[in-house]
DNA sequence: GTGGTCTAGACCACC
DNA sequence: GTGGTCTAGACCACG
């Protein structure tokens, strides 16, 4: 069963695309697996104290990107194969990355002064 | 006077904040400089072929941020000291630096990793 | 939910200023508390006759003044703590009589007969 | 010849009304009298570094009050009989402090609690 | 239903 | 001409 614990919500970014990306972001690091269960939408409504129709909102996009699997009246799954996983990787990290390289270069800053500020500033 | 040719308006953010962020990139990139100055809104809209109270939104954000001063019925100046410029620059750079290093932790990507794909991604 | 029946508008200043001024003389009046709900955007508007877009004006105000608290899709909230209703008092009490204060004295009036118009001049 | 030297502009408020204003409490506090010489609007306009049309327009309005006469091509007067002084008085104060008390009873402040404010901030 | 953004256009105060 | 406010109404994202 997949855990929602460690998911803060923020709110200046919608919640169920928060919902979403923290689905994407597991999977990339690999704590969400293929097959594995996700909790009901009124549970994880209860958990995170937000709105069912949210929830039920961050399901259907997660269905129709092919991330999960429901069924009416029935549980819903993780369903994953391995090319399913390197696409959202590359669309997840290297879309974030080219994102801010963007941001950087209309800045006008450096790629060196981009490394080495994102080297001093990552804290393991 | 500034330039707002470079600016490419996308329309999956509010137009107002993408104005925004350009005069604060121009300051950080130094193209922007104390003293200039900016155009009327009239103009501005004109030339982005927006909205005139879009405009208006965008300079209020940056008067409230104190970045720009404008008085009714005088022209609109640049307002910075370098107090001011390394403030925007920690706060537009460091934060979305900031945000990716985040982002990839929660992805389970190393340092490493992702100072190569930054390498590999940053096209001049 | 916060009842704006006794708000009367005058023309000679901003309508959106003279709400939030009526919301900040509530909270130090104390007839407006923490966790009171505002009425929807739409629903003031019709109850003042005034147009939408200008109560969004107040609105916006009072949440960058960190005074009531609004979500997309949600309704909006009165958050106060004691720090912040003190300050508000501050800000509005003090400043006021601070600027008469400086008047009088720029008008040559002494401390006693300012004291004394006020008096005479207090009706309840 | 009257002194605008204690003038200090903020920009809160319109410059024109600014000037009107200080001219009508020098009246009052008796430092401006009957028969006092107006600096010329060049001059004054210089010595504030003010826009020339502002100037003219505090005069002009000084003027239409009954306040100052003002000749063309000629220097400008004040123009005060007692009757002027002490309707100027009433208007310049027993408003301010009338906005005051409304100001204080609407934000929930008794009598004694507003003159016993004013008495402690009331520095010489 | 609720909040947020945008367009379109009018009007005013100010310099 | 320039900035600021307001009306009117549409549209979208969110919960």
């Amino acid at each position: 069963m997949i855990s929602f614990e460690k998911l803060i919500l923020n709110d200046s970014e919608p919640i169920y695309a928060q919902i979403v990306r923290f689905v994407k972001r597991g999977i990339v690091a690999e704590t969400i697996q293929d097959g594995e269960e996700m909790p009901s939408r009124r549970v994880l409504s209860a958990t995170l104290g937000v709105n069912p129709n949210t929830i039920q909102k961050a399901y259907r996009i997660l269905e129709e990107e092919g991330i999960i699997r429901s069924h009416a009246g029935a549980k819903s799954f993780v369903q994953l194969d391995s090319a399913a996983v390197s696409s959202i990787r590359a669309e997840l990290i290297e879309s974030e990355i080219g994102a801010l390289i963007g941001a950087m270069q209309q800045s006008g800053v450096s790629k060196e002064e981009a490394l080495s500020l994102m080297q001093r500033l990552w804290k393991e």
